[in-house]
DNA sequence: CCGTTAAACTAGCGGTGTAAGTTTTTACAC
DNA sequence: GTGTAAAAACTTACACCGCTAGTTTAACGG
């Protein structure tokens, strides 16, 4: 074929058909082959839009990440704005859960991922709360939200039921998996909760 | 060589060589013919012993999870003993970071783990909260232990200094790095004292 | 002592990411 | 306009991956 007349790839159609198919399949599913079969054209096409593979599976995961609504910090009070914040994340990752094991890996150098850090870290600091605690409290609502939006937890339970006869407490394990998104919503709606209010509290007897 | 007078591989010296690379050099170091090189063996050897890779990356997880500390849930209050037993989890899996994103997997049928899960809702229940409670409790210490001991949020931030240009409350992010350490056990202690004394506080007035 | 099982081996299949070099088209400088 | 360089597809190929199949030989049970 040569170079064709009209251009087969670009990076976003690249990017909208690796997004797809780790929705669909899974990560393990995304080859490069694969891929570029999805796209109508042979593997090493790819490497003329992208250098690596996890150069496209970093631009899938920053793609999703842009979606976060992050507007919130700029007109609500923190703690509102703060759970806001994290119930758009979670809302966003719970659709995209096959790349959540990349977003968990940390931003990276991407750039979606870093605006987001930068709003949520100026408004904190803006708030008050020294540079620590506002690195520890961006921590702490990255590992509720990555790991709610993991679904690990229910999910992550074998569903073989004669597994948990040595378990007494377990004997209900299998059936969570039928209800698993309602764990993690309920785990992260607890969580949220218990982290804003104890965080609201605690700026108001001023131990920032 | 075919069989030889002093059998060359356990299961236990497997999984011991293993941990050490897993540990050395990562989860992506691993693979069949390195591991059985390091053993001093060919590749298809271990398939004598395991079924699959998997297999053996779940049974390093396990040998980890098996050193945490689940006494504390027989000697003392729950909020004590939840807190005691994330703290052995967190150090425990501080130890071993690259086998970290197995367990946020989720437990499977691995027994240590299991039986992990097993003690914590056991206490959690005897103390009078609900199943779906001590669901969600459990989830949430996952979250955060995981979370925290997975060290992505200061390691995760690319070192490059000129990549923070752009994003003004970023500019201290390459210096993370550097105490990427601190930063997760700070972030990990402030949220288990909010969890806990929230729950409490829950607990005592009655919002089981 | 013999048959079975166990634990190593070798050979090889289909798959992976990616590097190298080829061909043809497009875009641009003179 | 035309020569040239870059771009975007291609084919081929390398080294590695998990794993299967079949072979050899040592150890063990009857």
């Amino acid at each position: 074929m040569a170079r064709p007349r009209q251009t087969l790839l670009t990076r976003e159609r690249i990017i909208g058909a690796a997004s797809a198919l780790i929705d669909a399949e899974g990560l393990d599913a995304l080859s490069m082959r694969r891929l570029a079969t999805e796209l109508g054209v042979q593997g090493p096409s790819l490497y003329n839009h992208f250098a690596t593979k996890a150069e496209i599976v970093d631009a899938v995961a920053d793609a999703v990440v842009a979606q976060v609504d992050v507007s919130f910090f700029a007109t609500c009070a923190w703690p509102d704005a703060l759970k806001r914040w994290a119930m758009s994340y979670r809302a966003v990752l719970a659709e995209h859960p096959n790349i959540v094991p990349v977003l968990a890996q940390g931003p990276g150098r991407r750039p979606a991922a870093l605006a987001m850090a930068e709003a949520v870290y100026g408004a904190l600091i803006e708030a008050g709360w020294s540079y620590a605690r506002a690195t520890h409290i961006g921590a702490l609502m990255r590992y509720l939200v990555t790991g709610s939006a993991l679904g690990s937890f229910a999910l992550g339970f074998d569903v073989d039921p004669q597994l948990y006869e040595r378990y007494p407490h377990l004997h209900y394990a299998p059936l969570l998996a039928e209800h698993h998104e309602a764990v993690d919503e309920g785990a992260f709606e607890l969580g949220l909760d218990l982290l804003i209010t104890g965080l609201a509290a605690r700026q108001e007897m001023g131990t920032r």
